[in-house]
DNA sequence: GTCCTATACATAATTCTCTTATGTATCAAG
DNA sequence: CTTGATACATAAGAGAATTATGTATAGGAC
């Protein structure tokens, strides 16, 4: 992660939801998709995205199939249902969260 | 705190911005304030809100005063001057914050 | 008169999430 | 033949919060 505090809790959402928007996806793919919808400013680190990914596949929220690519490994992860409902949980909830920020903060987030 | 992961990193920001709008206030007031600006859906716990008010005085980003209420101890912060030049810069991060997970979401925050 | 809830402060132990560090390995460019 | 990008993974440590605990005053219910 780049960018400061900020980020924790937001890493399950920002995996789910870009899996939803773009299918089949590997690791390395998704640390550079969301470098670039974050115009550089979101750096997911291996460490925090490894264990992140393990975890959504453990729940059931995602699905891998593993590929080799020449001599290389990639695993590729897909949202199952109960990942995509998930998904749309905790986007609705992210909104939320800003909605509340920013009365408490008494600023405009448009 | 009562909501998720979310609220992480945010809570400094929070201290310091109510305390920017509402003067002097001590900490069990900040609690209800923030329970109120946001609708029940914040609920500052004693164990974050006092270590965080003591290391932002300790930043000198607060001051303090204390006062006898009757037998009960109040203990009164004060932004200072550092503080409210620190509580602009939050807001804004946080608001880019905003920005760029909506940009990564896809969704519109408004 | 006593018990519960609210007010009011504070700290310690624990948990959770992420960063940083480390490890392995392929592949292309210069 | 070395460097940077690609590609996976885990372990140690840090940081911020939750949960638990402690002290104490005050008011209302019963």
């Amino acid at each position: 992660m780049h960018s400061p505090e900020l980020l924790k809790g937001t890493l399950q959402t920002i995996l789910l939801k870009v899996l939803t928007d773009n299918g089949k996806m590997y690791g390395y793919e998704i640390t550079q998709k969301v470098k670039e919808l974050s115009m550089g400013r979101i750096l997911l680190t291996e460490g925090a995205l490894y264990p992140a990914l393990h975890k959504l596949e453990a729940e059931g929220l995602l699905q891998t199939e593993t590929v080799l690519m020449g001599k290389r490994v990639r695993k590729y992860y897909t949202i199952t249902p109960i990942g995509k409902s998930l998904v749309k949980e905790r986007v609705a909830e992210f909104r939320d969260f800003i909605k509340t920020m920013s009365s408490v903060l008494q600023v405009q987030m448009a």
